[in-house]
DNA sequence: TACATTTGACCTGC
DNA sequence: GCAGGTCAAATGTA
């Protein structure tokens, strides 16, 4: 079995345990109250909406290997595939060795390759929420062969996951793709305007800077963490994706419970059941 | 013990 | 056949 199958199995295990402890509530007349059977329900329903985008994503990466290993003439679907996946790179100075770009995501290196012509080794980082949610971000690191200062940094996807964990220490999951967002858009930016995004250079100086700008952005609430689906949390927060696949800004207010609405609908349809 | 990293092997595209 | 990308077992670390 594989560690996604052991993932989903855990999962349905939780949502069994769950389904099991709402059931004793409701058959016990001195049961907790209704609210404390509205969270088990969510629960129950976070629960199957990971199971299912699990299992999705298990069954795309399946399919696609399949895929490739027997199905090779066809070329012309493959490339399309590899079309959806645009990439994005940018270069980002930093002084911190050994930990280059913490850009505020969870990163897990898979990979590192010795690349013909280049002195430095490219290492290979995928969201560390792969398996949990199928997020598919991606990015390469590569140090400058001309400025070791200097990282060549490539982000293939863009983050579905949504997490920013509230331990990094620098919750600015927006900013360099925002910075290079920023000199897509803006044609009046004469400093940009002419740079292209794999020259993109950002100061440490300016870096910290806007670290401390964005460093009060980040989902750090667990309970929000704990209830919010994920794809209705995709389409509340807006992220504004651009063509290229990157999501480069996030249009959320920390008061606006949009995100909630669908939960609060699912709960509310709940209300009208008798066994409530 | 769980999770992250390393690294050699394997696969695919050119 | 080569280079780049990914996998997964082995190893390291907290």
């Amino acid at each position: 079995m594989s560690m996604e199958e052991k993932l989903v199995v855990k999962e349905l295990e939780q949502g069994k345990e769950l389904a099991n402890q709402l059931m004793n509530s409701l058959n016990n007349p001195s049961s907790p109250s209704k609210e404390s059977n509205e969270i088990l329900i969510s629960e129950i329903l976070r629960c199957f909406e990971n199971t299912i985008h699990m299992m999705v994503n298990l069954g795309k990466k399946t399919l696609k290997r399949s895929h490739e290993r027997s199905d090779q003439s066809n070329k012309k679907r493959r490339i399309f595939e590899k079309k959806k996946t645009e990439e994005v790179e940018i270069c980002v100075g930093t002084g911190q060795e050994g930990t280059p770009l913490d850009d505020g995501y969870c990163w897990r290196k898979y990979g590192q390759k010795d690349i013909h012509g280049s002195k430095y080794p490219r290492g290979y980082y995928r969201c560390t929420h792969r398996l949990t949610r199928g997020c598919l971000a991606v990015k390469q690191v590569q140090k400058s062969d001309t400025n070791p200062l200097c990282y060549e940094v490539k982000y293939v996807e863009s983050h579905t996951c949504d997490i920013t964990p509230s331990t990094t220490k620098h919750s600015i999951p927006v900013f360099q793709e925002q910075k290079l967002h920023d000199a897509k858009q803006s044609d009046d930016n004469d400093t940009v305007k002419h740079m292209k995004p794999e020259e993109l250079m950002i100061s440490i100086e300016d870096l910290d800077y806007k670290k401390e700008i964005f460093r009060t952005f980040s989902f750090s609430n667990p309970e929000i963490d704990d209830f919010l689906e994920w794809n209705d949390l995709m389409e509340n927060l807006s992220p504004t994706t651009s063509e290229s696949g990157i999501t480069n800004e996030f249009h959320v207010s920390p008061t606006d419970d949009s995100c909630f609405s669908s939960l609060e609908n699912i709960l509310g349809s709940t209300h009208d059941l008798s066994w409530m």
